[in-house]
DNA sequence: TGTACATCAGTGAACGCGCGTTCACTGATGTAC
DNA sequence: TGTACATCAGTGAACGCGCGTTCACTGATGTAC
């Protein structure tokens, strides 16, 4: 049945958040198109409505991740690293972070999909430059790259590991390794 | 036709390459069994002869190129970490790293690759544990952590993004941001 | 050392399942009057 | 504002492809004598 235009548009997101939980639970291609939209609360059929393709899909929703609300005050770096480098973070995939989530795959992925991930690693790398003590602006930016990568690969790292003293050691030590303002 | 004991291991460990290198690139669910068994010399119906499932293999492929050959002399900590950050590594994921080609897929991984993914961290943080100027055993092995942390970080982070200046840059000043003897 | 035969690694056709995708249909929406 | 109808989002059955996996068969290996 149609369905107002208001609906529509709440169900692709519906359908974007459904599916970038799902993705970074079990990766893009153990998440089928039917169990996306039955976690959207529609039915299969529905979705070429929506989205050209799977591979379109994957695409928007990292995109649709990655880019910030319109209306968000960004938190202060610290304590986004805090929660970032949390076992809380490390415990919830579904609604963590789409670097550390899918990172290895997002390499691989579709040009727009990555195009987006560059915008918000610009935008990281920044925030981390500014609440970093450097004197000069290079020595803030070399610490804000450092920070961006060293939390994604310890909060990548800290879920690989089967050993939880060295897991959470992971996370400590790497954010006691940042100095953030 | 039967084939002799050595041939046997020999195809073995070929298969085992083959899919290292073939999920580096492509990743677990995007590479069949058939490929892998053309790549390493063989038809698909001698796989299950070697491997009891293609999850199986998963784990031994990563366990295999994750645990160093028994003789190998390890690089110094500092000429790892230039190689390691380097655009050669970037652009050469087949004969890369299993942690920056596949680690958010490892991440929900079978126990037993994640086991030996845990054993190669701590060789790894040790190594540039080692090789760090801290003036504590407690400073030393925080140096260490933060290396590998940021070393699979940043390796993951130059192939997602999709500008080159950036890609390379994350590379440089990772490297620089890194104190090893 | 040489021969006869049992073993078993590898072959390639076949199977069945789940997936992405398509499509005829339904019925609420929203427009034209 | 109220009615008549065209639109089109959503439904669910169906399709076809590729995958992991199985299996009867082949023929070289390696053992027993």
């Amino acid at each position: 049945m149609k369905v107002s235009r208001e609906q529509v548009s709440e169900h692709k997101t519906r359908v974007l958040d459904a599916a970038g939980r799902l993705f970074r639970e079990r990766g893009f291609d153990n998440v089928s198109v039917s169990e996306i939209m039955k976690a959207a609360g529609l039915t299969h059929g529905a979705f070429y409505g929506h989205f050209a393709s799977k591979d379109a899909l994957v695409a928007a929703a990292v995109a649709h991740g990655v880019t910030p609300a319109p209306a968000a005050t960004p938190k202060p770096a610290a304590d986004y690293a805090d929660a970032y480098l949390s076992v809380t973070h490390r415990d919830n995939r579904a609604g963590g972070c789409n670097f550390a989530g899918l990172g290895t795959e997002a390499a691989r992925g579709a040009p727009d999909m990555r195009h987006a991930m560059t915008a918000a690693t610009e935008r990281q790398i920044k925030r981390f430059a500014d609440a970093s003590p450097g004197k000069t602006a290079e020595e803030k930016r070399r610490a804000g790259i450092l920070a961006w990568s060293a939390m994604i690969g310890a909060v990548m790292l800290s879920r690989i590991v089967d050993d939880e003293d060295l897991s959470e050691e992971i996370l400590k030590e790497t954010r006691a390794s940042l100095e953030l303002g």
